[in-house]
DNA sequence: TCTCGAAATGGAACGTGTTCCCATTATGTC
DNA sequence: GACATAATGGGAACACGTTCCATTTCGAGA
């Protein structure tokens, strides 16, 4: 397995660019109707009409396809949420706010989201790129939630933001393994992000 | 995929019981050779002197498995703790204690590490018993810092033990995935349950 | 327009998790 | 001890992620 994806930049021609652009909307919309498993590598080359030797040229495996489809949903999921006003007074209120809103597009799309949950968390250092951009995406969705007016935070909130993250993933394994149903996913959030930020 | 692993009770004869010890054991070893991707099923079978179809019929899956030697790996954890006196004056400097003696093991053995957490974070619904079973042991080793002398505690605290589960597994993720060093992780942990545990 | 190198194609092939089959062996009952 | 049943062994077969290669297509520069 090859080291690197290629990434926007590197791809010059935009015949490139809408291959790649293909083929993330066919991962997705395998992902959305089947889940993980429903994600095969043929039949996202098919959907996408590419080979599958072009598909491993772009994405290097599985995991690094699902993790970059990850990231441009999340990509999509910031720049709604900077034009959007979010609701709720306090820095928690509107964590809680940001976190209710974004759960509930998953839970639109359980399919999806099991799919992207789970490449994320199977994640090896391979994936070491794709998963630090997700990560930073979703720290930035929790800091601006926190303090929507400021472009800089400083230490304290980022540590205090990453927390919230841990914790929001860690749910949403819990909604995925069926350890949790939805509404007490919801919950233990909030309960969380009211210990957590102050 | 069958649904259900045997349990320990299901197994009446000690040759059945000495077959599952002989797999978990040659699972923890491979595992703690090579990893996640060492941990083959042909492998392990031959190394517990078992056939393939006897695997399966064991444990029903690759993940099934990982995840019941994590939660042998954490019971064996818990006993260990229940004897021992845990160094700290605080709930929250208990909890670190714990978190960071627990860490340190892992951190001697980072191929095992690497197999059961992805395990645990791989698994799907069909896992769901065995996942219920370490969630509840890390939460049990969690409460049991926060307050070594009751046998009870309320939903408060569990919900609080919860949350540092929450953190300390998506740590681990961070460590596994290589997006943090194991210092970091640690000092990640400690941030987090001095922020949660009061 | 022609040429050349890079990119894409189509498909074969390999590894490993998983399933299946059936002969053989253990286990428990009368 | 003989039998019925279940468990095990041994191994072939299948599915899907991944790799590889021979061939074709594309696109930029002479």
């Amino acid at each position: 397995m090859s080291i690197h994806a290629l990434t926007t930049e590197d791809l010059g021609s935009s015949a490139q660019r809408e291959r790649r652009e293909r083929i993330l909307d066919a991962t997705i919309t395998l992902a959305s109707q089947g889940g993980f498993d429903a994600v095969q590598m043929r039949a996202v080359a098919d959907r996408a009409d590419v080979a599958l030797g072009t598909l491993y040229r772009y994405f290097p495996s599985k995991i690094h396809l699902l993790v970059t489809a990850l990231a441009r949903e999340f990509e999509r999921t910031e720049a709604a949420l900077a034009d959007s006003r979010i609701e709720g007074d306090t820095p928690a209120d509107r964590v809680v706010t940001v976190l209710r809103w974004t759960t509930s597009g998953l839970e639109d799309d359980p399919h999806l989201t099991e799919a992207l949950t789970r490449a994320f968390m199977f994640a090896d250092r391979s994936v070491a790129t794709e998963i630090r951009l997700v990560a930073r995406l979703l720290t930035r969705i929790v800091t601006h939630a926190m303090h929507p007016d400021r472009d800089e935070v400083d230490d304290e909130d980022v540590a205090i933001a990453r927390v919230v993250g841990d914790v929001w993933l860690a749910s949403l394994v819990g909604c995925v393994t069926g350890r949790s149903t939805t509404a007490e996913t919801v919950a233990h959030m909030e309960r969380a992000v009211r210990l957590i930020v102050r």
